[in-house]
DNA sequence: AAGCGACACAACCGCTGCTTT
DNA sequence: GAAAGCAGCGGTTGTGTCGCT
C-alpha cells in the first residue's frame, strides 16, 4: 500500500524482473558490493524495494550460484538435513554450495514432497520450524554441545554430561558480520585438514565438499533416529541446535 | 489447435531478530 | 533502555510452461 503523505514516494515495481533491471542490479552490486539493500533503489535507479533486490541477487544473479538440476548427492543431503533440521531452509542451503534457501525449499516442495509423502506429513510446517529461534548464546561466541550417540536411551537435554560415546559440535553464529555462519563439525575421517574439523566460514562459499558433510551427517543421524521415536519427529531439539554454553 | 490442469520456480508477504541511534 | 530501521527467514502466492485430452 502506498502512502499518500506529503512526500512523494517512488512507486515500487513488482513482478518478474526484466533483463535491464537485472543489469542495473548487477552493476550496482559490482560497484557497491552486496548489502545496503534499502538504498539500492535510490542509488541504482531501480524502482524496486530493497527486499526484492536482495532476493533477486541472492537467488538469481549472484555469481556463486550453481544452476541446473540437483545431483543425486545433493538431493540425498537435502533429505537427510531436513530429517535433522526440519524446514530450516537457509541452514540446509548453507551446506549446499551454490544453492539458495529458496531453491532448496522449492525443490523440496515440488520434487521431494511427492516422493516422501508420509515423511512430509510428519513435519508440520507451522509448528516448530516457522518461528525463528532465539539463539541461546551470544553471537560470535563458540559454544560446545556434547550430545549422546545412539546408544544412550535416556532423554536428556541433548547436551548432558553423559560421557558414553560423546561427540562434540562447536557452533558459532556470526550473524553480525554479513550473516556469515561458521560451524565446526565433529571430526570426520581425517581428511578435512589441520585439526580434523570441517569449518564453514560462509555457507555461500564453496568450501565444503559433500562427502565431508556426509561424514558429519552420519554422526548426527543416530541421534535423529532417537528423536523420531521419542515422539518429536525429525527435529533436533533446541538444545542441540542452539546448545547452552558449557562452563 | 484450443482448453485445461498440473507442475516448477520466481517473487512477494509477514514476521522476527539484530544493529544502530 | 526504547524505538526505528534493516536484513534475513520461511510460508505462500503468482505466473509461465508443459503435457494431456
Amino acid at each position: 500500500m502506498d502512502k499518500e503523505g506529503g512526500q512523494q514516494e517512488i512507486k515500487l515495481k513488482k513482478g518478474p524482473w526484466k533483463p535491464e533491471e537485472d543489469l542495473l542490479l548487477t552493476q550496482y552490486v559490482e560497484n557497491h558490493g552486496e548489502g545496503k539493500w534499502a538504498t539500492v533503489s535510490k542509488r541504482s535507479g531501480l524502482k524496486r524495494g530493497g527486499k526484492s533486490c536482495r532476493l533477486r541477487w541472492k537467488n538469481y544473479l549472484s555469481p556463486n550460484l550453481k544452476r541446473g538440476e540437483m545431483s543425486q548427492e545433493e538431493e540425498d543431503l537435502i533429505i537427510r538435513m531436513h530429517n535433522l533440521l526440519g524446514n530450516r531452509w537457509s541452514l540446509i542451503a548453507g551446506r549446499l554450495p551454490g544453492r539458495t534457501d529458496n531453491e532448496v525449499k522449492n525443490y523440496w516442495n515440488t520434487h521431494l514432497i511427492k516422493r516422501y509423502p508420509p515423511y512430509i506429513k510428519r513435519v508440520s510446517s507451522r509448528s516448530s520450524s516457522n518461528k525463528r529461534r532465539k539463539l541461546s548464546h551470544p553471537p560470535n561466541s563458540p559454544t560446545i554441545c556434547v550430545f549422546q550417540s545412539s546408544q544412550s536411551s535416556k532423554k536428556s537435554n541433548g547436551c548432558g554430561g553423559d560421557n558414553n560415546q560423546k561427540q562434540e559440535a562447536v557452533i558459532t553464529d556470526n550473524r553480525s558480520s554479513h550473516h556469515a555462519e561458521s560451524q565446526q563439525f565433529p571430526a570426520g575421517n581425517g581428511n578435512e585438514g589441520g585439526k580434523g574439523d570441517i569449518v564453514v566460514e560462509n555457507p555461500s562459499l564453496p568450501q565444503l565438499d559433500l562427502s565431508s558433510i556426509n561424514v558429519w551427517l552420519e554422526s548426527f543421524e543416530y541421534g535423529a533416529e532417537r528423536w523420531s521415536w521419542m515422539g518429536s519427529p525429525f527435529y533436533l531439539p533446541e538444545e542441540i541446535m542452539y546448545p547452552t554454553v558449557l562452563p
